[in-house]
DNA sequence: ACAACTTGTTCACTTAAGTTAAGAAATGAA
DNA sequence: TTCATTTCTTAACTTAAGTGAACAAGTTGT
């Protein structure tokens, strides 16, 4: 299970087997059942989590409303940003199918970095890139209609569409789950004539 | 004019003076006029940019037609995608107004990390406190309409409203340049009723 | 097996944004 | 200053998404 880990960061550097204990020795490996809340609206936490296996969702609760605006499944780091700003959280994360994470905070790091150094600049590669990465996915929604932001899911991660309800995915796409009904009558029927 | 560099920094880190040279002797500081274009579509780069005066703007040509997506001003920093994936720029960087701003590498950071190892403590900070503060962007221009969207940008970057072109401003917010000005009427009308 | 709840779809209707085109206002260059 | 270009606004029309409601399908718990 830890090998999920390990696999991702071997991507960034090259582990020896004393940073791969200084690391076992200080994660924590959770399993949450899907529907599970990891953090509540309003609340302070300092927890970050990789998905090892699983889908947890970020959303908010705008007047009763129900916003989901992120998904992330195997392979994924979230830090929330309340964990940045020192600030209660304005979103929830919940989990949408039962998920195996990891759940560190930046006492954890700081004692992983004086082990080997390197994984700061791990660490700094990593969020430079999921920056970028970032930046790319909010210029696609930008500069593309409702219908171009579902295709383009269905090319990016098509997997989300099988396993996240419609209503989420819905929100997640910016638009009424209506919308996104209408929106794939209308492609499988382009598909046909 | 340096100074607005060193303001910027010492949010992050108290620099010594000795750093604050190891700075200076790799960093170029630049003064670019209204229009140039700083990098084009499929042009290679590995230039960062750190805007101390001035606005630079980023955008795509899809089919002729340009789709303005990021505005940075006075102590923001910007690294295009295409630095960090090592790929041609997918869009166009030019300069909204006369700017002052700084060019670096990552053979300079790697110098300066040289000289002073906490500038790359520094550097993590702030690549996830912008990554953050993206994601919350993202958040907002998901779960709100155009038209909360112009409020919204009135509200945290009124700036950007008088001295950037409305059609350029009217795609940054997602929207056509009529839509926009409708948008703009409705507003003042509202005000007055 | 049944009721209660959740989720997805459909429909009729409303509202807002996209499109096209024309003209006014501002900007810049000669 | 004048002319040309760029930028912004307005209007009529088209298209697509939001809204509210009803219903069907699927799921959960008892």
């Amino acid at each position: 299970m830890q090998d999920i880990l390990f696999d991702f960061i071997s991507k960034y550097i090259t582990l020896t087997e004393d940073e791969k204990n200084a690391i076992l020795s200080v994660d924590i490996f959770r399993s949450v059942k899907k529907g599970t809340v990891l953090l509540k609206e309003g609340q302070s936490s300092k927890d970050s989590y990789f998905v090892l296996k699983g889908c947890i969702r970020t959303y908010y609760d705008l007047d009763g409303e129900e916003k989901t605006t992120g998904f992330y499944t195997e392979m994924e780091a979230l830090t929330p940003p309340c964990v940045i700003s020192k600030t209660p959280s304005e979103y929830y994360i919940s989990c949408v199918e039962d998920t195996i994470l990891t759940v560190s905070n930046s006492d954890m790091e700081e004692e992983v970095n004086a082990k080997f150094p390197r994984f700061e600049t791990m660490c700094k590669i990593l969020s430079e890139q999921l920056l970028a990465k970032e930046r790319i996915n909010f210029d696609e929604f930008k500069t593309s209609s409702p219908e171009q932001r579902y295709l383009n899911l269905l090319e990016k991660r098509p997997d989300l569409i099988q396993r996240v309800p419609q209503y989420q995915l819905a929100s997640y796409l910016g638009m009424k789950p209506e919308s996104l009904s209408r929106i794939r009558a209308r492609i499988t029927e382009k598909n046909k004539g």
